[in-house]
DNA sequence: TTGAAAGCGCTAACAA
DNA sequence: TTGTTAGCGCTTTCAA
């Protein structure tokens, strides 16, 4: 036989097709023998209910899409796999797409998701996304911000506060007696670049640091050239604004044969695989990755359950490594060469 | 109004139903007045096709499944996006499932593919892993399986060809003096695991050298403490078998503080964005993840049209770095520290 | 608790 | 080329 249908379920169950589909889906109450006769039967059949009937009818998905800039920036693809994972708990399968920071793109994929009619979404946006956007509004479909968000929207967000920890990044700097800190920012199109700039710019006044500014877009190439166009111009102590631009920064530092922690103090963004071969190892800040992609899936599945919920900030904090230490930790570091 | 459907489009247009949805869809010939007419009539409304009750109806859901062990692995969140990517352009869109590497999340997810009704399905299978694809079998998905595969299994595969790279990385070890060289493995619940253990082994009889063996599953972890102890028994010359014990392996070097490429040996595989870091930089076995990818689609594609289609196996090269140079290129040696 | 019947939004015959 | 109609597989009223 091809595919059986509930109604062959029902069928060999010996009960009609509401039955079937009570017993089958759990919703209306069932004579605790015939759900058990209905489930047997299926199992005979194994009969695997249709999804697009099922939601076609019943008008939800269980499924949410996850709109992200790109799957293999390591923050991202670790946001992902918990959103997944944290969806899964509650039934729902997730719909991942790499908007790949283009608006066109995440256009496209706006539509494939109001297409597919997805019960939600969690979207990290960017300049240019809220006319994308738009268009879940206009299906009234759930939506949360993650990471990032677009200021001024009425959209609950899950997001870190990453003031105290770069307040925190600049004091050290200063300690370690700097009066110039090079910052290599994230782009003016995302709320995180932004933010972080004004973050480290009062952080800057508040220490009496100044800093030397250089543009960044959260990719690698840009913090690489960022961080190879400071150390030219005599900066010895950098910061960089996300986990990419980090990698970047530090496969410069590497080239250049310059010892972090002494030549050079170095505060990076994120604990990423790549940033544990580093010797001395890390100062940075760290976000709250998971704990944000489990908010975020909770915040959905409240709102959808038509919840007023609020928007979430999660403090961040200063991971001390070699990079970039206080002196009076001195003693505890180790230097693997030079 | 409510979201509009494809009835109050054609209402609007003046149309029939099936004339409506024959502009709309593109099968079926349409004066291309009406067509336009149609479209327009669309645009006004903001319609969207709902893909459910068009899915229900004809039959195909133009998304198919990738199903692969874990998005964080960058080996495979490089793949992703290029199965992605790649299935975008064919108007298809991917479902991503992470198996972690567990057959009852493999089996889980091999369900929520079928009752979606995926057109067809890629797949990084590993042991055990069988029996929870049988599912897709029964209801005749057309399935490739990439990277890695099932040995005996009918099911088309692309995989990459790493017994010359490897034969390679033997004789280069050899050449460089070594009679014992260390080998950290992937599981043998994998065909890479199995397939790269075989090929180690007869590079190594070949090439008269002798291996040690140390067991790993294609975790960092297990990278790290594979390079341990190796090194603890006085190994100078490391290969590992795959990204992740790749990374794990540098950081144990690294932490150690041993002199890559003097004091040891090693050979990687798979340049992710971490081993960049590496000073000096890492020679290591280059897959071609990209084609890899894109040939999978294609594959799929063509199978859903009905085309018999063969495995492919891709080639894969060995990358020359500073951590295991042939002597003869040791003048363009750079070194940062030691 | 169960059955009968309507219908979600669309595509695909079939006729005209 | 177009309109009409049946029905994909399911859930959900409404009665019984």
């Amino acid at each position: 036989m091809a595919r059986p249908t509930i109604r062959d379920v029902a069928a060999r169950a010996g009960v009609s097709l509401g039955t079937a589909s009570r017993a089958l889906s759990g919703n209306g109450s069932v004579r605790p023998a015939t759900r058990e006769a209905v489930l047997q039967a299926a199992k005979d059949l194994d009969y695997r209910v249709n999804s697009l009937a099922r939601s076609l009818r019943s008008n939800h998905t269980a499924s949410i899409g996850l709109l992200i800039p790109d799957v293999r920036n390591p923050y991202f693809s670790q946001l992902a796999h918990v959103v997944e994972q944290s969806a899964l708990e509650h039934g729902v399968t997730t719909l991942l797409c790499n908007a790949d920071e283009r608006p066109e793109q995440m256009a496209m994929y706006v539509d494939v998701l109001r297409e597919r009619r997805v019960d939600g979404v969690i979207v990290s946006p960017f300049a240019d996304a809220e006319q994308a956007l738009a268009g879940l509004d206009d299906d009234a479909i759930p939506t949360v911000f993650i990471d990032r968000r677009i200021p001024g929207s009425p959209t609950p967000s899950v997001t870190s506060d990453t003031s105290s920890a770069l307040d925190e990044a600049i004091a050290l700097m200063s300690r370690l007696g700097h009066r110039r800190v090079g910052f290599i920012t994230g782009p003016r199109t995302t709320s995180t670049g932004i933010e972080r700039i004004e973050q480290v710019a009062t952080a800057a006044d508040h220490h009496g640091v100044e800093v030397e500014w250089q543009e960044g877009d959260f990719h690698t190439e840009s913090g690489h050239r960022a961080a190879t166009s400071l150390l030219g111009s005599g900066v010895r102590a950098i910061l960089a604004s996300d986990a990419q631009t980090t990698e970047g920064a530090l496969s410069a530092i590497v080239e250049q044969g310059i010892a972090l922690g002494e030549g050079l103090h170095f505060i990076g963004f994120d604990g990423t695989p790549a940033t544990a071969l580093i010797r001395p190892s890390l100062t940075y800040v760290r976000q709250q990755v998971q704990e944000m992609a489990a908010t975020a899936v909770d915040l959905l599945v409240r709102l959808r359950a038509g919840e007023i919920v609020t928007s979430v900030r999660l403090p961040s904090t200063l991971v001390l490594g070699g990079s970039a230490r206080p002196a009076a930790d001195h003693l505890t570091e180790e230097r693997s060469c030079a």
